[in-house]
DNA sequence: CTGTATCCGGCGAGATACTG
DNA sequence: CAGTATCTCGCCGGATACAG
């Protein structure tokens, strides 16, 4: 990516530009929907008009490339049943559900620090002169 | 967000919509530089432009708007030293550095899977009738 | 050195219509 | 039901110029 990279193994937990694969996952579980649909197939498989109407707000484009994305990362699969009308259905892979215990972690963070954090935002507004509440 | 939506509390750890929370958090630590960002931070303080030459590729205006997100949600402490020129120095607030743990839970995850992800990745392209070669 | 201000191109994402 | 195709628009983000 950068000239002169050497792809050495990275000795910080975060060093993200030598690291594409963290990126590349926080990018793909950091998206509006991911989340929302490892969520709703932890509890058990669901046809895409049930996820659509769960999640409730997610556009049939938005759906249908998260859903693309996710599998092609091999963290959903998808069946096809020859029904007709047909019908799809989704599930977590294994390897999905091994992603449920680190985004736990991230959850419990954000859940355990989140008036940390909206008190950090509220005090950091207030020093501003002018030209904020965006919130 | 959604009519007829109560608060209750998840029991879902990905339970995104009804946790704005962890979208945000995942919003912020998703994005291509904050996590470049804290990895720098995470070895001790630095000053901008030690840090603009230390991630490189991040343009002026990233690396700034990267270091205001960051320093709102208290993630990140700012210190002007009123020296002439001026020099600000950025470090991990204690906040900050409990993220650390959570943030390398999912960097194990995904150093421990990247070869399964890339595996599934070729296979699904391999599917895949035309158009492709993204990557 | 450490920013802010401005312009502008590209793509992310919603709305809509159409297909098997 | 489960998508694809197309259009459109907003905003993200890079480049550049300027300021304290």
């Amino acid at each position: 990516m950068f000239p002169g990279d050497t792809p050495e193994t990275p000795s910080n937990p975060c060093e993200a530009p030598r690291c594409p694969t963290l990126l590349e996952v926080l990018t793909r579980i950091g998206d509006k929907w991911s989340l929302c649909v490892i969520g709703r197939l932890y509890q058990g498989p669901m046809r895409f008009n049930a996820l659509k109407r769960s999640i409730g707000g997610v556009s049939q484009r938005m759906l249908t490339l998260t859903l693309r994305g996710l599998e092609r990362d091999g963290l959903i699969q998808r069946t096809v049943y020859p029904t007709n009308p047909p019908s799809v259905e989704y599930q977590l892979t294994e390897l999905g559900h091994t992603l449920i215990g680190p985004v736990k972690a991230i959850f419990d963070w954000a859940e355990g620090h989140r008036l940390d954090i909206q008190q950090a935002r509220m005090q950091f507004d207030a020093q501003q002169p002018g030209a904020l509440q965006d919130i």
